[in-house]
DNA sequence: GATGAATGAGAATTCATTCAT
DNA sequence: TATGAATGAATTCTCATTCAT
């Protein structure tokens, strides 16, 4: 009955998100939005009523996303081929990172993206612990850090443009036994 | 006769340097400044033209202070030396991260600093061929990654308050050996 | 055939009422009024061309309530007996003077609610004509005058809550006897 | 040393005056006082930080100019001056009833203006205590009711421009003895 | 008749920047 | 040099109103 939809909320997060990732979370403003889905600004509040709420969504939204996938680890059988899943997964998912980080300069989410920070984490407990138990990984090395490091390892820059293949089996070689010889 | 300077550069770069690590590029703006110095607005377009040739002018600033230090890498006698006096250098100096990131943002910089950027890590090649030649390095990782992984252990974040020297020792540790144990 | 009417004009006005009252002119909006009914701001839009046009309705209407009753005061008998009523009519439709003061600020309507405050006057010339005809009311006053501050005596602010009856009562002293002693 | 200034807060307040009682709390905007002292609206933040701001300021001083006048009241020797004194006050400040109304509206003074209107009315408590002390005001009438009829009888609108003097004289008439005769 | 989308104009507010003194 | 004023552009947000279904 109504007018037909000009943009679906899809297509106001697939734009958001390239935004978001291009301008960063000051640059990002509902006019760019507005003007990259070809509709006028005022539309936008009718889903969203401020640029944080639509920001907060968008990004729970990502979240659960990565999450959901993030859950599928328990299915892999063994420590080795979690922690192979975990780095194809973080690798195929650059940008989450960077979508926290925006998450968390969003004013009144501290806390709330600190806990779903925290809430990863504690995800991948399962996962940590597994690798210990197999004697796999060092026990004498905090959780904490052990993930961060592994999250971490996606946001290096490639300034070089050294090959993805290259790139990746060297990062992984690091984080399995270091870059020092074992002389 | 000259009517006194009612505050220093190194004042300026000072307070800089705060309010721009408290509240990012876009948050960072003139009138803060100014009111942290005691001064008028106006009176700081007396010695920038403008906030980004502002900004420009504090992070090369700071580079150029970090890059003398580092500078000092040639002192160290031996690989393990150089290593342990760059990670200690890294994270004394925690913010020049942060620093490096804020100036990409800087619009018409990018090349300029990426070039800085790459100028740091050229800085290191020696480093990093010492290591190599001496056979502690793995030869088969890019000498980018060694690098961008070394600066990058600094930024992972903390969240779990892990005591500094733990911390500090399994970073170490993994940058060294790895996570994995040797079996 | 037609499909129901999801809201009576009367609910509308009722609505529009309360709405009015509650938010003044400009803080009265057709979204308001929409959410009040459960219905679409759109639909208004088919009984009323536009805000301006369906407030000058509502508020002829209830003018048109008004005066109705205000006609009453034919029925009564001596010039006192009408002006009980009178002040008894004005005090429980206190709400209506409100009405007035906001139907002046209906921008191209001036004239117009200029005139229905003056016919409202013009339809009490009866009731003052036969109050100074009986002598009761005192010739030196204007009629405007008199009317004026009858209607406006509805409209002082009771701040501390002092009794109806006593606030009444008294309105009514001072309005036949003033608030001097004959002395 | 800094430039001149284009307007002065005397300016400006009697600008917002006008604009004030001209559109109301809702019609005031920044644009039109900008408009009216030649400046941009920028340059008006310099002054206030926002709207409401500006108005609550400005409210608040026109309301201590008069209570600054009305305090004179105590000057005046006897019941009778002070009444006529009070009359005369009312009668050249009309617009103070107007700008209280406003003042009420804006949000999150409510109380703030509340205490002022409050205390205005305090503030002529021993102006009628000597009325009936003196016997001049009836002792029945609720002083809230007094005061509160003679500010709000400023207020009647004076639709068919009866003539100042006739209007003034003929309202203290009825303030003092009512419309009715003594018959 | 009714809906819900979309528009577009206007208002508040913030700042980088310019300018007269 | 320094000041404080003023500007003007950009941004957020709110509605009255229009329109396709």
């Amino acid at each position: 009955m109504a007018r037909e939809r000009k943009f679906s909320i899809d297509e106001l997060f697939h734009e958001t998100n390239q935004l978001l990732l291009k301008h960063g979370y000051d640059g990002f403003t509902f006019g760019l939005l507005a003007d990259s889905l070809n509709v006028s600004r005022g539309a936008l509040y009718k889903y969203f009523e401020n640029k944080d709420e639509l920001l907060t969504n968008f990004i729970f939204y990502e979240m659960d996303q990565f999450l959901l996938k993030l859950k599928q680890i328990d299915d892999q059988q063994g420590f080795e081929a979690q922690f192979d899943f975990l780095l194809q997964l973080i690798f195929s998912h650059v940008d989450i990172q960077k979508l926290i980080k925006i998450a968390q300069q969003i004013p009144g989410n501290e806390e709330k993206f600190g806990k779903l920070h925290f809430d990863m984490y504690q995800y991948l407990q399962g996962f940590i612990e597994l690798g210990k138990q197999e004697g796999k990984l060092k026990s004498t090395i905090p959780n904490a850090l052990i993930l961060g490091y592994i999250f971490q390892s996606v946001a290096i820059p490639n300034h070089f443009d050294i090959p993805t293949s290259v790139w990746v089996s060297s990062i992984k070689e690091i984080i399995r036994h270091g870059m020092f010889t074992n002389t």
